[in-house]
RNA sequence: GCCCAGAUAGCUCAGUCGGUAGAGCAGAGGACUGAAAAUCCUCGUGUCGCUGGUUCGAUUCCGGCUCUGGGCA
């Protein structure tokens, strides 16, 4: 099996520089696991890493689409396969870094995505009685088609419904059959998965900090850059945390302080999700930063000795 | 110094015509398999400021005190 490296961890856990410090030790290069550094021209906002902290390291999904241009985790699991290919071929180890569980997910257990287009006119039709207000016909219609996802995708779950219905339409299979089956995949890596984290009353002062950084390098410059550029707020990207708080304060629906504060605990109650998304895992490492005097040095230097005694290279 | 209004969950407040109380936010937990930094679900006991009184029973009514606003001197 080839070797895999996941390096995980909330936002502001210091995953990124940890992946730099871990990749000039083991012939690494870095995949981005981010649905928001995929975008140009995103930079403070999304707390990307620069030319300097990458320090000769590569990383790869980092600036490949436009902020009007959508990423779907099918797309993005195509293009780090790729990547990965592209690794493995010149004698590198692929370290897969960062906060999107449902992407990190979708490359260590292969999940499969079928290869063709969404059909939108059905979507959209969907996503129109969801306008009217009409999700308990949205659901009954999920009850009719598979009963088995009316159980687990909640009616107010809009989204998660119009999914279902849609992958159901498409493919005249319910997803619940679908995710069943991907579930009870294994990796087909030897893979090292690594989750960084700290008390939560440390992460959330961190994140706070960092929100108030941001705002000093000119999150809001860049912000307004981007919608003088043309990229619109109903943008997926524009949906990104620091993006729609701030377009909200350009915009005059309130203050900056209000908006950094609505940043902030946006910001703490993603890094809470994220966490969720690693708690479901097995076999994940777990490194409180606190066990290493907050000094990535010693988190490098654990790893190293657990990759060695776990033969994950 | 006097008058008025407050004092209830970490915060902002609601409420109890007397039977020990509940919303929003914060916080905690969870779901997620082609929007995922999105979307969604679950979780509310706290000396009801302190102290006397009335009462079977007071956070609720009455008195005093303390504190915080506002007003008058």
């Amino acid at each position: 099996m080839k070797p895999l490296i996941v390096i995980a961890g909330p936002t502001a856990s210091g995953k990124s520089k940890l992946a730099v410090l871990l990749a000039k030790e083991i012939q690494g290069e870095i995949i981005s696991a981010d649905s928001m550094q995929v975008y140009k021209g995103m930079d403070i906002g999304t707390a990307k890493v620069t030319l300097e902290e990458m320090d000769g390291i590569k990383h790869h999904l980092i600036d490949i689409l436009s902020p009007d241009e959508a990423c779907s985790i099918a797309w993005y699991q195509k293009m780090v396969k790729e990547a990965m290919a592209d690794i493995y071929a010149r004698g590198k180890v692929p370290i897969l870094a960062g906060g999107t569980g449902f992407y990190i997910q979708s490359i260590i257990y292969d999940v499969t995505f079928m290869d063709h287009e969404p059909d939108h006119s059905y979507r959209e039709s969907l996503e129109e009685m969801a306008k009217k207000g009409d999700k308990g016909l949205l659901f009954s219609m999920l009850e009719a088609v598979d009963p088995e996802s009316s159980k687990t995708i909640h009616m107010n779950n809009v989204k998660r419904v119009i999914r279902a219905l849609e992958y159901h339409h498409m493919t005249n299979e319910p997803i619940s059959l679908h995710n069943k089956r991907e579930k009870e995949k294994q990796t087909p890596y030897n893979l090292g998965f690594y989750v960084l984290n700290m008390d939560r009353d440390l992460l959330y002062s961190r994140i706070n900090y960092r929100v108030d950084q941001m705002i000093e390098e000119g999150l809001i410059l860049e912000v307004k850059t981007l919608l003088d550029q043309g990229y619109d707020k109903s943008l997926v990207a524009m949906q990104g945390l620091g993006y729609k708080e701030i377009i909200g304060y350009l915009e005059g629906d309130y203050d900056l302080d209000y908006a950094v504060d609505l940043l902030k605990k946006g910001t703490r109650h993603f890094a809470k999700r994220q966490l969720t998304w690693f708690k479901r895992e097995e076999n994940v490492t777990w490194l409180n930063l606190q066990d290493y005097n907050l000094d990535l040095t010693q988190v490098v230097k654990y790893i190293l000795k657990d990759i060695v005694v776990k033969k994950f290279l």
